[in-house]
DNA sequence: GTATTTGCTTACATAAATGTCAATAACAAC
DNA sequence: GTTGTTATTGACATTTATGTAAGCAAATAC
């Protein structure tokens, strides 16, 4: 968030600014020898995806520069090549990354959603439009589809198959609670298409729509609370359809 | 579409291939002088659109390059520069009439549906989800997006509001032939809301996520008329909301 | 201590893309 | 025809990004 603006938040390294003064071999002076910082690997990697991160999510994708980056970090850019092998390495690393992070947070709330009866509709929908909102999250993901850089992990796209089984699991308990006849399948992979569907889109023209119709913070909470709601009549309605359309 | 693939579509411009043999000046030869072809101006930018459209749809953002671009259509690239003033020029050129392009073809599509009684979800759902989708608009919406290009025209945004008051207006009439109480404006406003957000949403993940829940292409409009019933289910039943739940 | 590993740096190489300029050639007006 | 306008071009300038090479220094092992 802030690290685009402050110049070098890791200010151990001395910057060469008069070292000018030397003609060809600055470190001749051991007593002002350049007093690196040494980081190990995994943490250097996590500091430099950090910043990527950041700068991704406030300038979008051309955002991502090595020297930009570097100097967030307080590194030179080629210690990120160092560790990341080439700027393509870290975008797919920090595509990896936050995939991870999603996959976790949103496969976590729904598993730890206390086995309750009726599907939670409301935290289920907030859970899932707030990680893809999250630090740009769903800006990178649409980069990396725009881009053309998901394919072999296709850590997102299972994703929606494996919350549309633990949806339809909770649906068919209820299901059976209620004495319903169990959901159709296809129906539940259906919601959580559209969930994901316009949880992404809202998180990337959700607040130019917002702002456009004059909704504000509580406007935007009745949106999602009135999605979910939605949802929650369509799950409670299902045995009905038939009688009525189509 | 195919303009990335094949070279040179506008093939009437000889190609300098075999001029190599003379040293320096090319054009020495009246007989085989450059025989340029001269486009009036819009037919040119309407052409270089074109040609940015396609590249921007195949490879993503990163695909606009002058050069490319300027092959496609069979020019050098500085007559770009000449018609665009740079390369900002044409990006914002092409956004904007992108953004057009949708207006025109949601607005249209909503306002020519035959005065209706009942608003026919199907349709709508389905000609938005298509107009986003098509030739890459989503795409080219959401790179603005996150390339933080949009305010001031506010084109895409302005779009939903004036959506929803079409939208509005046909409730309202139905509301009225059916003798039931006028829906809540809000309420409109939160469904093209979401078919914005969702169809947007689907233009950019919805292959992906197809493709992962084993979703063909029926399987794809299967979806949208699933959508489509739940907002036609819902406009239905916005009377015995209060009934029902909070 | 000495040796080894490897994170990190400076300086340089390279490439690619945008943008500038002067000149050229279509086309229209007269 | 002549002239003026402007779409178009080739060659060049400039900028800026990624990537390379070789050496330095901090931690660890011995």
């Amino acid at each position: 968030m802030s690290a685009v603006t402050k110049p070098t938040p890791h200010q151990t390294s001395a910057k060469p600014d008069d070292a000018g003064a030397s003609d060809t071999i600055v470190s001749k002076d051991p007593k002002r020898s350049v007093k690196r910082v040494r980081r190990s690997a995994s943490e250097a990697r996590r500091l430099i995806l950090d910043a990527a991160e950041d700068r991704l999510a406030a300038q979008g994708p051309e955002g991502i520069r090595l020297q930009d980056i570097a100097r967030d970090v307080g590194i030179s850019h080629p210690a990120i090549l160092h560790h990341f092998e080439s700027r393509e390495g870290l975008v797919r690393a920090l595509i990896a990354r936050t995939s991870e992070q999603l996959r976790e947070k949103i496969l976590s709330a729904l598993k730890s959603e206390r086995s309750n009866e009726t599907l939670e509709a409301n935290d289920i929908v907030t859970n899932v439009f707030e990680a893809l909102s999250d630090r740009g999250t769903a800006r990178l993901l649409s980069w990396m589809l725009l881009t053309g850089r998901s394919p072999e992990n296709s850590t997102s796209g299972s994703l929606v198959t494996e919350i549309a089984g633990e949806l339809h699991e909770k649906r068919k308990e209820g299901a059976i609670r209620q004495n319903r006849p169990a959901p159709d399948h296809e129906d539940t992979l259906f919601i959580a298409m559209l969930t994901a569907s316009a949880a992404f889109g809202d998180a990337i023209i959700g607040r130019e729509l917002a702002k456009d119709a004059g909704l504000d913070q509580a406007g935007i909470a009745r949106f999602r609370a009135w999605f979910a709601k939605l949802l929650y009549n369509h799950v409670g309605d299902t045995q009905h359809a038939e009688k009525r359309g189509d």
